[in-house]
DNA sequence: TATTATTCAGACAAAAGACTCCTAAATAAA
DNA sequence: TTTATTTAGGAGTCTTTTGTCTGAATAATA
């Protein structure tokens, strides 16, 4: 896959995050009941992110998380490099080591203009965008659910 | 990353057999030691192809394995397929089971336009083509070596 | 026929990714 | 000041991917 089971599920919880207006800290039981993610595993999903900058958190009761800055400032590009890195942005799709401009592997140059497509499209993405497309008309947030079941 | 190990290994390979124009067998070990490639691990992957009709194989001295058809008629996509099968180009990016037209999840659409390119690319590339630019330009088929040092 | 070169097949091992569990630290509320 | 709630962080387990090893089947050749 392209991204990773964990990049995934940050970047579901962003979303779950960006769809909640209020500034106010989200428990990650609550997101990880809901999004039917497990709770430990989000946690440290979570954490990663927070250490990026992409989160803040808050300990004790009434605490959780929340996004640092507005969703319409943070681009899915964000999310992925804080928690998969940037390999697959830049890593010959061959993966040998030496792959550049001055001796390329074959696909080097077919697999730079898909790749930048890649990267354009998570980067000019934001989580704004996303979320309120995904209240707007009810989008898959889960297996079985969408937005609109979001508590 | 985008594909997997043996994908990857599977493409080398069958750029290999590609630059060869003769329609002799080569062995795998021949091509496990000219491409820095795990034996073992690349006569399984080979395998699959030769199970996908992309390869055939001859036992016994003088034996090994050939691409079926000129490597013009084989494109990338078949390869990928053959070992990674095609769930990264159907799969919903997020990962949620029933995401579709239906009810889709909230980058549907635009991971839709993404990987039509991706898969473009695959299919309209084929391993004639890449060889033949490969040993042109002597592009890199190894962690060190290009086209020119293949044996 | 015996030997050698080769693919085929499957068991096994190591590494990475995905996930669980437990304890500690912080903090609000009772 | 105690208790409940919550994140932080580490250690451990399970699963998948990656890689190794051993032996059997097949075919050419001496």
């Amino acid at each position: 896959m392209l991204l990773s089971k964990s990049c995934v599920y940050g970047l579901r919880a962003s979303l779950y995050l960006a769809s909640k207006e209020s500034d106010s800290y989200i428990p990650i039981r609550k997101m990880s009941d809901t999004l039917e993610i497990s709770f430990h595993f989000l946690t440290k999903i979570l954490q990663q992110m927070t250490s990026a900058g992409i989160l803040e958190s808050y300990k004790g009761p009434n605490g959780g998380v929340r996004l640092t800055r507005s969703g319409r400032d943070i681009s899915l590009m964000e999310v992925v490099s804080a928690i998969d890195g940037d390999k697959m942005l830049t890593e010959c799709a061959l993966g040998l080591p030496g792959c550049g401009v001055m001796k390329p592997c074959p696909i080097h140059e077919k697999w730079a203009v898909t790749r930048d497509g890649i990267r354009e499209m998570l980067e000019s993405t934001t989580l704004t965008e996303l979320s309120t497309k995904g209240k707007e008309f009810d989008l898959r947030l889960t297996a079985e659910g969408g937005f609109l079941d979001l508590e």
